[in-house]
DNA sequence: GCAAAAGTGTTCTCGGTACACCCATGC
DNA sequence: GCATGGGTGTACCGAGAACACTTTTGC
C-alpha cells in the first residue's frame, strides 16, 4: 500500500462574508487581525477548522467566537487554494456568506484574532486592501447574493422582523444595485403572499407613517415543498439614464 | 506568536462528476478503484491534490491522468469535509463537474488508481453503492448542473461540433428531466441566434434527414460581454400526464 | 406504402413595465 | 402650510404555452 503521510501536511480554513443592512446600505463585517499574517490589517472573520469539526460546524463557530454572531443564514460559496495564498504553508479556504440583521446585535471582539470588529460599506471594501485574498472572496460572495436574493427569498434575513415596503425595496436595490418601480415592486411583492400584514404602523416619522409586515415563514415552507421560484425583475429606468 | 503546526495535517483531493450525453441518456463517468480505501468500489474520478498545485490545475490534472479528458468545460460546485468522510485521516474535498462530448473519446485507464473506467446513466447511480461521500456529491453537481443549463447556453458542451435540433431538445430533456415541446423548443433556441446553421443534413437515417446546427462561440462571447440571460421553460405536458 | 422523425404558425394568456397623483404625518 | 415619504391603478407589450398536420427519407 501507498504511503499517503505526504499529502497529510495542509489545513484548512472557512472565511465568512457577513452581509447586513442599514438604512439604505449594504455592509460587510469585517475584523482588524491581531495575530500574523497579516496583522493589523482588514479581514473576513475566518479561521482555521479543528480536526473534529465538519465545515459549516467551523464557519458558525467561527462566526460566534469572531464575531458575536448566533443563528443566522449561512451558505457556502466556494472554495479558494491558491498555492501561495497563506505564507505559513498550504490552506485552503471555504467562504462562506452570511446575512445578519444589523440593528440586532453589536460587534464585541472577545477573542485574540479579531482586535476590532466594525461594519463597511460594500462598496468601500476595495479600499481596505484585505488580507490574503479576501478581496476576491468578497466579490465572489456579493454576485452569489446578487443572484441568489432573485431566486430565494433571503432578503428577510436582513431586515427587522417588522419592517416596512419601501425598506424592503430600498434593500433590493442596495443588492441588485438599480432602481426599483415602487408601484411594480409592491405588486410583485404582495402578490407572493408571502407578507403578513401587521395592521401595525410606523411612530415617530415625519410623513404619513409606512404600514408593518412580517416575513411568513411557515408559507414559506409551503411554497418550498411544492417547488417555487421567487424572483424581482429589474426597472428599465437606469436606460434611460444612461442615454441621456 | 502562536503554533500552527497541530493544524497541518490534514489533506485535500478533488473529485470530478463529468457528465456525457450518449442518444437520449444522461451519463457520468466513474473509475472502479484499485487502491485503498474503498478498493474494487465505483467512485469519482478524484485523487489529492499536490502541495504545489491549485484547486483548478488538480482537477484537470485528474481528468487527465484518471480519465484520459483533456480541454473539457469544468466548475467548482462545492466542498466537502465531513469528519469522518475518509478513513486515513482527514480529507476535505471540492467537487467539481464537467461536461464532455461522449463520443469524442474511449476511456483508457493509464494509472494505478482506475482499473476501469465506465460510463453509467445518471439515474444507475444510486444502486452503485460509490465510494466515500461520492453519491452525495453526485446529486449535488446535478442538480447544479440542471440550474446552470437554464442559464447558460452550456449544454452545447456535450454535443458533438454538428448536432439536429432534435438531440439538442433531448439532451435539455434528460437533463431538465421532463417533456419540451419541440415547436416551442426551437422557436425560442434559434431566436437567441446562437446556431449556425450548416446548410448540411443527417444522412443513412431512415426518415426525413435533420438539419445540421453548430454552436456560435463568436457570438455566445459578445452576448456575455453585454451581459445576457439564457433560459429555456419547461412544457406543461407532464401536468396533464400526472392528472389522468 | 408505411414507419419514423423533421419541420412549421397561430392564438391566448399572463406577467412585466411604464407611468402620476393624492394622502398622512411632524414640524 | 410645507416638506417628506406612503400609498395606489391602468394600459400596453412581449414572451411563454398550447396545439396538429404535412414532408422526407429508408426499407
Amino acid at each position: 500500500m501507498k504511503n499517503f503521510d505526504s499529502y497529510f501536511k495542509s489545513a484548512f480554513t472557512v472565511d465568512n462574508v457577513i452581509f447586513g443592512f442599514d438604512e439604505s446600505d449594504l455592509k460587510i463585517l469585517l475584523i482588524k487581525r491581531q495575530e500574523d499574517p497579516y496583522i493589523d490589517h482588514w479581514a473576513l472573520p475566518g479561521y482555521f477548522v479543528l480536526p473534529d469539526e465538519d465545515l459549516n460546524t467551523a464557519a458558525r463557530r467561527v462566526l460566534k467566537q469572531l464575531a458575536g454572531l448566533d443563528n443566522v443564514y449561512l451558505e457556502q460559496v466556494k472554495s479558494f487554494g491558491a498555492v501561495d495564498r497563506h505564507p505559513f504553508g498550504r490552506v485552503i479556504t471555504v467562504a462562506y456568506y452570511s446575512l445578519v440583521k444589523i440593528d440586532n446585535f453589536n460587534p464585541q471582539p472577545d477573542n485574540d484574532v479579531a482586535k476590532e470588529v466594525r461594519w463597511f460599506s460594500v462598496s468601500d471594501v476595495s479600499n481596505l486592501n484585505l488580507a490574503f485574498d479576501h478581496e476576491e472572496m468578497v466579490d465572489v460572495c456579493f454576485e452569489t447574493l446578487k443572484h441568489q436574493v432573485r431566486v430565494r427569498p433571503i432578503g428577510f434575513e436582513l431586515l427587522p422582523p417588522k419592517f416596512t415596503l419601501t425598506e424592503l425595496q430600498h434593500l433590493y436595490e442596495a443588492i441588485l444595485e438599480t432602481d426599483l418601480d415602487k408601484r411594480n415592486f409592491r405588486k410583485k411583492i404582495l402578490s407572493m403572499n408571502l407578507l403578513i400584514d401587521l395592521d401595525e404602523m410606523q411612530a415617530g416619522v415625519a410623513h404619513r407613517p409606512a404600514k408593518l409586515y412580517q416575513f411568513d415563514y411557515d408559507k414559506y415552507q409551503e411554497f418550498l415543498e411544492e417547488g417555487f421560484s421567487f424572483e424581482v425583475k429589474e426597472s428599465k429606468r437606469k436606460e434611460r439614464q444612461a442615454v441621456s
